[in-house]
DNA sequence: TTGTAAGCGTTATCAC
DNA sequence: GTGATAACGCTTACAA
């Protein structure tokens, strides 16, 4: 059997429905069909080989497969069966490289191993899905050098955005957002001294660790501790001064020795918890930079045997998937994880798809977390 | 300052390495020049912008980007000074186009916010980093139809491999795995009658199985429950198989009643353990499908107010980070996911590489997990 | 050592 | 409606 009596058997529902990107092409029923079909779709079909089989050009093809309006609509039939029948798929590089357009953002993360930094891509991907979108995944290790690597990556990559989470490039990254081309957001960025000419999605810490501390001041705590996260982080700084505000308005002295150093995560909560106890005069509560901190302090607290909440009140910061499990259930302040990166990624996508070629100086959502009670502070 | 004259200010030591793929252009000390540059840089500049700017012709600019010995090492030098001035990103796509590899792997994942796959994801990305190489990343929500859609998507983008991730997909995906022209690679594949031609990696379900239950009856356990995973997933039947052995080679007789419909996550746990403790004879230990169920099932028995292990000792399987942080912590089979990940990731970059036309018929790695006693069985 | 030209798979602008 | 033809940015023979 040739090639061309192949093409003379067409198949009458091959597309279920409109080509568009031309990603329904597998549903056609031609998959259980001639294996010589098998062989010919091994070698890669171009627009090019469809015209030939269909004894068009080449632009007529393209526009067939595009829903075009100006092309005849038998022919048009007929070149999409063709297509589906020889195993066509669309290279979207080439595409890219005409129209200028990639449909794929980069998201930078530190790890995507974080459960955090998980739920939030996850917002991030199925919104970007949902407008046809794809999403370039690249780790930094909190490393600046790997995180302005990535970023060069997906410039080369021709991405129409990017996404980074927990940067940790301040005035250094500006330079490069300049160069890259393409929307560059911040979610939750972590420099100090950045603020200027970006897009930015951040909680509010501020707000949210006035929601905490308030809580602990409700439960009739006074002596209350704050263990820090690692250092040079903006949402540290901003979490303590919540703290110190929220004490402040009740009247509470501000007590730095129970400003305890952690590092946000489990080993620095129970190295805290460690200093905390060998004080004379202990802390009743503490609020912990996050729910990774405090989770390594209930962890050292049921190891020395103290009692939460009754010898000590813990609450974190996040409300990570864990937070509801571990032992008690630890309160905290939850964050919109999936919303922010559906919020980022909305962003981005709004300023990848402006043809406006002047973009707006600055753009920063803040979203506020959320006081989520659970036994550790009960 | 015309464009001329700025060419003529050669930077020394612009380049601080080779150039390979070109991602190091960003190091440049351009960065803080003449803002005349910012704006030749918004605009696009390419391989024949060099060119035009050095006097010469663009096959020698290619050259001198890609460190080729066929080029005068002083011209060599002149251009990529020039190249990072002019802030130049190759375009990846372009090179693709050509070359006919993208350098990239498509991942399919269930959700990136399970924290299993997360792990898995995190192996695969850092080892992909290593070999050069991106990851563009998918969520299938568990859906067929979704997961093709996915691959489909990838075929377009010209991935060099795809890794499939606890795909449901079967029979119905072989014609399509044919097709798409990259290798795939399926890992912790939950369909039953798939297990041919195709590329796998896998845990040993049976052997984790036996490991576990073995714990149990070491502890003294015979009357031991199985809560189930989601239906029709073949890791499911290995651990009931698996299960079975166990007891059958201590000579404990099996008794159905015992083995309790989960679904894998929390809720299954604590829906089984209402069913267990209904019984009029309950079972003095539970084996479960894995981490997510376990995690569900110690929460509810912390309500009921059944002690663990006292009242009934649990493992669970997966060894998820939350499982040593819950309460009591959780013994489990602790499958290697981060080595799962990157054994995934060098097997389909082996096979992307391979320029050997005709692949191995098919290729199965299977890992052994690991017993990880913790404090819910002692 | 360098330049010319062809081509990768598309879309887009023209004519016809 | 359709078909040449020219891009897009790159690599790579083949010539010079």
């Amino acid at each position: 059997m040739t090639l061309a009596q192949l093409n003379n058997k067409f198949l009458p529902d091959c597309l279920d429905g409109g080509m568009g990107v031309g990603y329904t092409l597998h549903t056609c029923a031609i998959n259980h069909l001639c294996s010589v079909y098998r062989v010919l779709a091994m070698e890669k079909v171009s627009i090019k080989d469809i015209a030939k089989a269909a004894g068009v050009s080449h632009s007529t093809v393209s526009r067939a497969l595009r829903e075009s309006p100006l092309v005849n609509v038998h022919t048009k039939e007929r070149i999409q069966d063709l297509a589906c029948e020889m195993g066509y798929s669309p290279d979207a590089q080439a595409r890219s490289l005409v129209t200028g357009r990639s449909y794929t953002v980069g998201v930078v993360v530190t790890t995507i191993a974080d459960p955090f930094v998980a739920e939030v891509v996850q917002g991030m991907e199925s919104t970007a899905h949902d407008h046809g979108y794809t999403v370039i995944l690249s780790s930094s290790n909190s490393e600046p050098e790997r995180e302005i690597a990535a970023v060069e990556m997906l410039r080369a990559k021709r991405v129409d955005g990017v996404i980074v989470t927990s940067s940790r490039i301040g005035a250094l990254y500006l330079d490069n957002v300049e160069r890259i081309g393409a929307p560059v957001v911040l979610i939750n960025n972590h420099n100090e001294q950045s603020g200027h000419y970006t897009y930015t999605i951040s909680v509010d810490n501020h707000h949210g660790s006035l929601l905490a501390t308030n809580h602990l001041i409700n439960q009739g705590h006074s002596r209350i501790a704050y263990i820090t996260g690692p250092a040079n982080h903006s949402s540290d700084t901003e979490r303590l001064a919540g703290y110190r505000q929220a004490l402040s308005e009740d009247s509470i002295p501000y007590d730095p020795t129970l400003v305890v150093p952690g590092d946000g995560k489990p080993v620095g909560g129970m190295r805290a918890l460690q200093a905390l106890i060998e004080r004379t005069q202990p802390p009743s509560a503490v609020f912990c930079y996050n729910d990774m901190t405090a989770i390594g302090l209930l962890r050292a607290a049921r190891e020395a045997g103290i009692s939460i909440p009754g010898d000590l009140a813990v609450i974190g910061f996040d409300d990570i998937p864990l937070a509801s499990f571990v032992c008690p259930p630890l309160s905290t302040i939850s964050q919109p994880k999936k919303e922010m990166g559906r919020l980022a990624m909305e962003m981005v996508l709004t300023l990848a798809e402006s043809d406006d070629p002047v973009r707006p100086e600055s753009s920063d959502i803040v979203v506020k977390g959320k006081l989520e009670v659970r036994q550790s502070t009960l």
